[in-house]
DNA sequence: CTCATAAGTTAGGTCAACCTAAAACAAAAG
DNA sequence: CTTTTGTTTTAGGTTGACCTAACTTATGAG
């Protein structure tokens, strides 16, 4: 009754030695293992939405205990990757955040390849890169990359950081703030929770797409959009997770 | 200097938990770690080879410890992918057969999917598809097999398991088998050595090309053979290693 | 300014997968 | 039938990444 008490993951340990000696070129970083990879990405999104990432929402981010983040941030912090004082949170150095973003770069760039070259749902990319992500190379990805015609972004509208990590931070108002009679378009939805994907998708929102805000019902009510393909009601919590470009009305 | 004594592979530990927690269909087999499955197809691979399988072939197969794969072997057998008896070698289960072969078919549609569909060289996939093995869906394998045709071996000509664990197991004679005057065409290569595959590749010796064997020097002396693009010699143990069909003479 | 609460840390523990060194065993050689 | 040899196993240890429980620090309310 100890083991798999709390419905996790699959244990994925230590990597295959098989046959592991000859020539590694150590002349890049040391290659993280995927746990340092995770910590660091959600560093990233938490700094993004406000300043130092706080040990309690790391934890919750990568759902796991408080403590466990601690000794982990201190281990990070000595290999310099995170510049971290005691009860003030943590923030990237720039050594984290280069890797970070490399780690990022994996992961759109994968989702973005599943979806054109293999023809995976959009809804139906994220957890499967969330593990190719720490296995795929730097060779593979720039592949991908090169053969789907070097995107610019994931499926989802989030930006992919370039092969020496430049990434374009610009930050998009949602569709909740849009004023009734706005043109807009959409530029980018959350990726990890499927269900709002797919039903995002049978309304016809996807990035690139362009919709009026027709109408704003009272008291956070649903909002109405005309689009060319026709007319949709999305609640104010949706609205809220769609970000968006305001259009010359 | 505690740290990354002797140059292994960078460990790859437990699976990121990101938002694990709904429902995954637990129909099929409990995801093995990493390690578990290179256990498993080294066995088969071992026992492909002669009968069962010895904890010292294990560990050199997979560059650990003998006293290691005592322990691995007991839990593996516990969990019934083993059969084993103390001092007597192991053999797969027919579970542990279907679960190698579900890692043998994954890695090499990787490998094909790599040379076929991202231009890689052949001699570059191995190591790749050593690490993606370990963290690709079946459905992402299912997909790759089907966009380039659902082949049936991979670039070195290794035969790819079905989706259903079937396999075709015919042994090939050696290059170094064939009689003086004998056609022959090339049926697989190892797919391990990098430096080989390359040397192969340079003689233009790949799967399909068919070539006759001109002349064998004595004493285990070079071999010269005969194919459309030209003539070429090779060595004793390098024919060892190509593996081939015969042709009517 | 004290104190409760929330946030963060330390201490101690588990587990998988490895390790080395030493003991146990099987099989073949004297 | 004993001894040697080589393989296999046991014993005990390490590391990374997690856990729970208990303690510490910061902060906001009275």
């Amino acid at each position: 009754m100890t083991a798999a008490r709390r419905a996790k993951t699959p244990p994925r340990p230590r990597g295959g030695a098989t046959g592991a000696k000859g020539g590694g070129a150590r002349t890049r970083v040391e290659r993280l293992t995927a746990p340092v990879e995770d910590y660091l990405k959600a560093i990233y999104a938490i700094e993004l939405a406000g300043g130092a990432a706080a040990t309690n929402d790391i934890a919750q981010r990568l759902s796991i205990a408080p403590a466990s983040v601690s000794g982990m941030v201190r281990r990070l912090s000595e290999q310099g990757l995170l510049a971290y004082e005691r009860y003030r949170g943590v923030r990237l150095t720039p050594a984290g955040r280069q890797a970070a973003l490399r780690t990022l770069r994996r992961h759109r760039v994968i989702e973005a390849y599943l979806v054109r070259a293999l023809g995976y749902p959009w809804d139906g990319v994220h957890d499967e890169a969330e593990r190719l992500e720490h296995a795929a190379s730097d060779a593979l990805i720039d592949r991908m990359a090169a053969a789907i015609g070097e995107p610019v972004t994931d499926p989802h509208g989030a930006p992919i950081p370039s092969r020496d990590g430049v990434i374009d931070e610009t930050r998009h108002r949602t569709l909740a703030d849009a004023e009734v009679g706005q043109r807009v378009r959409i530029r980018r939805v959350g990726d990890e929770d499927a269900g709002l994907l797919r039903y995002l998708d049978s309304l016809g929102i996807r990035p690139g797409v362009v919709v009026t805000l027709a109408e704003r019902a009272p008291f956070d009510g649903p909002l109405t959009l005309t689009m060319d393909t026709g007319n949709c009601q999305v609640g104010a919590a949706l609205a809220a997770r769609v970000q968006v470009e305001h259009l010359g009305d």
